[in-house]
DNA sequence: TAGATTGTTAATCGATTAACAATC
DNA sequence: TAGATTGTTAATCGATTAACAATC
């Protein structure tokens, strides 16, 4: 399904805090809104949300703005949220364990049906009703269960090889919090969550702004 | 302090990648490295990856390159990895445990002094030496401390007032991993960690390779 | 109808890429 | 010296902003 014309990933970034600001708006009962408050809300110039919203249909009304409820559904069918994906997590150190127990997650429709590490220590213990497995079992059960999502939170050595496994066996999406650049067939999405990055972004604000 | 021109965010978020691999460099004993060899590893092009360096001067040499353990260092030194950051941490659920928990971090200079919570039942558990404490106490703290960088975990729910609270008391770095979009004075400086908007575009970017 | 606000085209701005003289 | 590769200027490309006719 190829659309006309492809989205930058500029916009595509954008997409989920639309979703979310229009989330709250819901939540509290209300019913339009125009792009210039969405631009309060958001810090985007309204011509960008116009913009930004145009290359996915004309969503609002002249006149009017455009319909929080309608709008909130379009971007959640625009993100996907409407499916539901199956995912295996890799690494139950720290961060997988604090992955694999967030309830949020599996709310937005991803849902974690295998848990893996490679340490025996681990091997038998229950996150949120999922017993962890050894890494050994991950290929047999991404193809048994048709995983379309893997989300790899082993440290970076390692990495690299846990995701061409997955990528053998099927999946086709990968959130990657290993700090390493995965190197897989461009056909496969990688997701990365790279936290050394982030703080360092941070460390390098922080003298900045001195 | 302030730089001459202004070195943009695009160029900013490619630092740390660039430290990434130098590291890797320095681990396998290489000396030197051109931009186009660089160019290949981190998939900037060499053009850019030579703008980029010439924002913060010529660290380069015609003919040879890059000295491998020169940029390393300068680059630590632009990212203000060369100094130590206190930090304090809210909210020790799941991903603030991981947090805590993560040695990376302190070995980049970032440690941890002080984390607070709210629930009794986590107050007086440790997590790597440090104790956790009622949140009531986390003011007091950071102004006793010194404290430079505040790390958010909580629900989204509360994050604002925390930010607050911290830049009241004198933080001036906050690393956000609350779903929220902290309004603090332009002074301060906030890094977000957004894993749901990091998922959503997951999310949006399966369905389009489909 | 008059007022408001979209959708969209055109103008501007900024970031990336290309090219090459400088120089090690 | 000849070859390699930088630093930097100029050209291109893409993204953001401005403007306004269309229309609810």
């Amino acid at each position: 399904m190829m659309k006309n014309k492809k989205v930058s990933m500029a916009v595509i970034r954008r997409l989920p805090k639309y979703y979310r600001y229009l989330t709250d708006l819901l939540d509290n009962d209300i019913k339009r809104i125009s792009s210039q408050e969405l631009s309060k809300l958001t810090d985007f110039t309204a011509s960008q949300i116009r913009q930004d919203l145009n290359n996915f249909g004309g969503f609002g009304q002249q006149g009017y703005g455009y319909n929080v409820e309608d709008l909130h559904k379009e971007l959640g069918r625009i993100l996907g949220l409407d499916k539901t994906y199956k995912a295996v997590l890799v690494g139950a150190g720290n961060l997988g364990q604090a992955i694999a127990n967030y309830r949020g997650f599996e709310d937005s429709g991803f849902k974690i049906m295998g848990i893996f590490d490679k340490n025996p220590k681990m091997i038998g213990i229950k996150l949120r009703d999922v017993e962890i497995e050894d890494v050994d079992e991950m290929s047999n059960f991404i193809k048994e269960n048709d995983i379309e999502i893997g989300i790899i939170c082993t440290p970076k050595e390692g990495s690299q090889e846990i995701a061409e496994e997955m990528v053998k066996n099927g999946i086709s999406g990968i959130w990657n919090f290993a700090p390493a650049d995965l190197k897989l067939p461009e056909e496969i999405t990688v997701e990365n969550v790279h936290l050394n990055e982030s703080l360092f972004t941070l460390s390098y604000l922080l003298k900045e702004n001195d």
